[in-house]
DNA sequence: AGTGAATATTAAAGGGCTTACATTTACGGC
DNA sequence: GCCGTAAATGTAAGCCCTTTAATATTCACT
């Protein structure tokens, strides 16, 4: 492995000189570096990252932090846009991207303290149970950080506006027709889920439309099966709803199959309307109404956010919020006539 | 930051024995490695991950090459579930792990390079354009590495077995009653791609099935699109088939599209056949009979063999392939009387 | 020539950790 | 009491790089 030592040696200059040259210290003369560049392209020297850190304090890394034992890890479909685009800015801007994770090697750690041992120099967070107490101990920390789909005033947060997208999503089963609207609820913990039920209230008393009684249901982990199951709650309910908003593309597709294997279709007799517009959206039959979250802009400034944080101080907590909207295809249509 | 030298001092033993306590060398005596573990904890001690990979070569780091460029990424939903259980494993055995780029801070540096520069202790491989030059360069490298998809001397590999899996596919339409038999191929360059067409031909000539001139349509990219147009130009064809075995589930879910754009029934009129049984497949109307990769599989024993290859040196290189199975579900049924 | 200011180069000190090797301590045996 | 061995601890060098402060060189100008 050569070493700037070696080139040293070589070029007969001193190491000092040579990893000045590297850095573009306007110190060494022109030709100096050349004869140094030259050298080093020759002997196939390349800088060791390790060393570097271990002097300057910085790694440039950056920690992600993503979401761990709900099985879906890196398939979720959410954050795997997100994080693509966010690791598309910051490799952009000379950082690399690494997991970090609460137990390795079989011992129980916690996310600081993984982030303290390789010196990472700064964290996005994609978690969906912000309850964690591993997650609170590096919330607490002064470790650069910007965290989606969550508020706080600790750290920088990137969001899509939920509530707004949930109002608009009532809005329009309302401009359809709809006045029994139900909600599939995303899981109690999850910041989004709440923030979307909010906004669905809220809707629904612009309008003065009444919650149905038992007409909000939680579906867990916005998966599959729990909107199924949920589905089947609000099928059974004494008026049945003739629109539901559920708090996921997951959750509503499950739904979806819950209202065909009770017999009705959709939208012709039930409109079924989700959040997230996930990939999958558009090719399930029928293609799913939904409310689309701008992945790709969510997921720069996210690293926008971050640099910049690491760049020059924590200042000013940033809470940013961005516009959702609601992408029209055929999973919802006016209520039949009673 | 405390050091082992911090602990030296207000121990009273020299770093040497702290050291040396830390990494459970026998020779310090157990009520010594308590009280230097004692104080440790209580000065909140964390070691330094750079300067013990600078001292010992040993990162305990993996670089993940993943998919760049083509827009996917790690949204790539085959390798997205593959890596994650990759994962899994790689960080239980305590490494952790780390995307590497080509293109670092806007500098071309390619993948070999930045492998070097973090030191990472070994490369998993998921790409879906082999010829890349910086990839072949990382290839002749003695870096340990494990690919996906991928079969070659030069390294360890892991694969599903594309052609038998293409040779059930057709073994399953055959068995339906199906005669004429299309393919859409995937990308020209992809591995898995000539593969699973070369299960096709062959399933075709052991069945002495004649394939259609022009029946045999690449899709790029595996993508949604390519799969619609691929499955366009085979309905022109004078003699319709009856079946299309398509390479991936998104083109054969374009050719679903396709199909129904043109009027035709999925699977009444014509039936399709995916490969991969991506999560969506289930999920689409109707939901796409296809070939199973076992991801978790696959994802697990390349960590396995990568570990291995890690703390061994590379020895034999393995080429290890994984069956797959046929998944039945809706978009396949005997053709139609003629 | 001599001075001072600018320019170019280097020596040396870390940064935090590991490890080969040297040294000290403990202790049973004579 | 002294020796030898095993067990416990310590010394010091080294991993590769950066940075501060000091030294050397150059050059313009009296």
């Amino acid at each position: 492995m050569t070493t700037i030592y070696d080139i040293a040696k070589r070029t007969g200059y001193s190491p000092t000189t040579v990893s000045k040259a590297f850095n573009n210290y306007s110190d060494v003369r022109e030709k100096t570096r050349q004869e140094i560049l030259e050298a080093a392209r020759e002997m196939g020297y390349l800088p060791n990252a390790h060393a570097r850190t271990l002097t300057t304090k910085k790694s440039w890394t950056i920690g992600v932090l993503f979401v761990e034992g709900t099985g879906a890890g890196i398939r979720h479909p959410f954050f795997g846009a997100v994080i693509e685009d966010f690791k598309q800015v910051a490799v952009e801007k000379g950082y690399a991207l690494m997991f970090i994770s609460k137990d390795v090697g079989g011992k129980q750690s916690g996310y600081l303290e993984n982030c303290r041992i390789h010196g990472v120099d700064g964290v996005v967070v994609l978690l969906s149970d912000y309850g964690d107490p591993y997650f609170q101990e590096l919330l607490e920390s002064n470790i650069p950080m910007v965290i989606l789909d969550y508020e706080t005033a600790q750290a920088h947060t990137v969001c899509s506006d939920n509530t707004a997208g949930a109002l608009q999503a009532v809005e329009y089963l309302v401009s359809l027709g709809h006045r029994r609207i139900a909600h599939i609820s995303g899981g109690k913990g999850t910041f989004p889920g709440k923030q979307r039920e909010l906004g669905y209230i809220a809707a629904m008393e612009s309008h003065s439309l009444e919650i149905p009684e038992g007409g909000i249901v939680e579906g867990a982990f916005y998966s599959l099966e729990s909107g199924y199951a949920a589905m089947q709650q609000l099928l059974a309910l004494q008026e049945r709803p003739t629109a539901v908003f559920a708090s996921g593309d997951l959750l509503a597709q499950g739904a979806v199959m819950a209202a065909r294997d009770s017999g009705l279709a959709v939208p012709a007799d039930i409109s079924v309307m989700g959040f997230d517009d996930i990939e999958l959206s558009k090719f399930v039959t029928p293609a799913l109404t939904t409310v689309r979250q701008d992945t790709a802009l969510l997921g720069r400034r996210a690293a926008e956010v971050l640099l910049s944080s690491i760049d020059e101080g924590r200042g000013e907590m940033q809470a940013l919020v961005f516009p959702v909207e609601v992408v029209v295809r055929e999973s919802c249509a006016p209520p039949a006539e009673e």
